[in-house]
DNA sequence: CTGTTAGCGCGTTCAA
DNA sequence: TTGAACGCGCTAACAG
């Protein structure tokens, strides 16, 4: 008998039904002390542990989170999914993994394999093309609530955990403005990405605040590849009016950035300054580092996330249609990064 | 009928049997072509998705693979999963994520959880001060295997992955000898682990190549805390034979070790040179990195231990008792850390 | 207090 | 070529 035991078994042996020994396990009021001790004594000596297969299955719960991310091996989303990890298992949950290589295709297929995995819920933040939402939309007749965060798809109803990329960007600016920069550019990531707008809007505000004027020539977006940033840092350099200071999606971007203006002999910190939004931790670390970086909080927006959706879960079974929609906003945070 | 569609519901509509929808599903061959179509059509109509959680249940399979991990937002594990992942993914897997934060209990825990789960294997790399391996001897009686990698537990027989840093050891010290270092210090990991035993191996090896005699205070252990390592380098820093190089058990530590050495007025890759193991790809950005690195591959790691573990499943099926244990060493390489 | 029964969704005999 | 029946392990409603 190399199985693992079941109930059955104990009740065999114990020559009672499968149901006592179900009460008894789980401590049913409503059952002799007796046969209690009996039951756990033996379920201890042969070493039983329920099926989760079957319990799962029997409960339609499977206590998983499905977690969807564009690279795990990215700083950013190594943070927030330990963030997610760490909140779930504490709230006795456990993740399932799937990245999507920043590939549509991909992430649909992880989507459907999530649904089929029957997890109670979904976590994603989404690859940064992907257009058609189809398979989003889809898991709302599953019942599957899902809570995207960072990367959220422009969709109507969602729930969803973001920092506030304007507030950022505002001070971003602001900082630049306040030594004395007036020509200043901006890196941005893709259209579609709501943090991409968000970068905008307030390096509009900041600039209007300043009573500047907008230079649509000062923004220029990178698909986030080397070459993207290389083009858009080309297009940059070549105007007239030429920025003294930029402002980059990311300190992926960044390095990209930098390390092209080093490669036209500008001197970093002098002839032109970097300010970036940091999605790498260990920027203070770096040799040119960006002056200054917009903080994410990617372990505490996977918190965020994983508790908004554990939330979700527990209301799901009182209430039949949950209509309000999370919309959890951290505020960002401009960090200085002095090399020491 | 918000409840997803069942074969059930199928047989129901179309007024044949449970089994005959369920083997039309399946290309069963003796199945009417008829019936097969307009059981494949009414399938497509209701969206029909067969349930996994049942599946899972009858078949005894998940289709889940289990990974155990420190820390997830570490560099080295990020690629690692990364790895992981997309192997497990190319061979339909899931993968169900743990971090044991370094914590055996936490480990333990997780285990648990996994082995409750059905996950049909386990990826692991221990915390690094687990000293009972209890919870991994038990999973043997269910018939879970593991693969462990990189932080391997010393026990006889098991399933690994890991690169060997005896030869990476011997090539950094070589390239220290080669650069006229005579006194070179080590600070090793924690004792306990394979591979702390295999760097003083190279170590004491390349050494006696070199008709060197074994100092054995040059040699000492970080518990791979900042304050550990500091305590190591002073009393590194303290001898009356003062060593020029020092090799460090990881990036992290070595970043510690060159901040305290900078703190103490040393001037780095003169009065000091530093090499190190690379648990962080971005060590060439760093602004004092070690000369060089021995880098470890840790997604090479991740999908060699993935692999390992597929192909282990796959044979279950056929032997009844696999006697060979697998250990897959990957070969470390030391690698010039040029700062541009 | 305890036993009997049904059912969760699916694959798989065994019969027809 | 198809259907009926069973079992996977467990929970829960219903009877005593």
């Amino acid at each position: 008998m190399s199985n693992p035991p079941t109930i059955k078994e104990i009740a065999k042996k114990l020559n009672i039904s499968i149901s006592t020994v179900s009460r008894a396990l789980h401590d049913h009021p409503s059952i002799g002390l007796r046969t209690k001790m009996r039951v756990q004594q033996l379920a201890k000596d042969l070493n039983y542990e329920p099926n989760q297969t079957a319990i799962f299955f029997q409960q339609r719960k499977t206590f998983t989170l499905g977690v969807i991310l564009p690279e795990l091996s990215e700083a950013f989303f190594s943070s927030a999914i330990s963030g997610i990890e760490d909140t779930a298992n504490k709230h006795k949950y456990s993740v399932l993994l799937g990245q999507s290589h920043d590939n549509e295709e991909r992430e649909k297929q992880i989507v459907e394999t999530m649904k089929n995995h029957r997890v109670d819920g979904l976590i994603i933040s989404i690859a940064k093309n992907t257009v058609n939402y189809d398979h989003f939309e889809m898991l709302k007749k599953y019942n599957i609530p899902i809570v995207f965060f960072d990367r959220i798809p422009n969709l109507p109803n969602i729930h969803y955990v973001a920092c506030d990329m304007e507030s950022g960007t505002i001070q971003a600016v602001n900082f630049l403005l306040k030594n004395n920069h007036r020509i200043i550019g901006m890196i941005n990531g893709p259209e579609k990405l709501f943090a991409s707008q968000q970068r905008v809007e307030g390096y509009i505000k900041a600039m209007k605040k300043y009573r500047l004027k907008f230079d649509p020539n000062l923004m220029v977006a990178s698909d986030l590849t080397r070459e993207g940033t290389e083009t858009a840092m080309q297009s940059l350099l070549s105007l007239r009016r030429k920025p003294t200071a930029i402002v980059v999606f990311n300190d992926y971007v960044a390095l990209d950035a930098v390390q092209y203006a080093r490669h036209k002999k500008l001197r970093i910190n002098k002839d032109i300054v970097f300010v970036s939004y940091s999605n790498l931790p260990l920027s203070h670390y770096t040799a040119f580092p960006p002056l200054a970086s917009v903080e994410q909080f990617p372990y505490q927006q996977g918190q965020k996330a994983t508790e908004t959706l554990v939330e979700l879960l527990g209301k799901s079974n009182e209430q039949p249609e949950a209509t309000t929609y999370y919309k959890v906003i951290l505020e960002s945070q401009l960090m200085l990064n002095q090399n020491k």
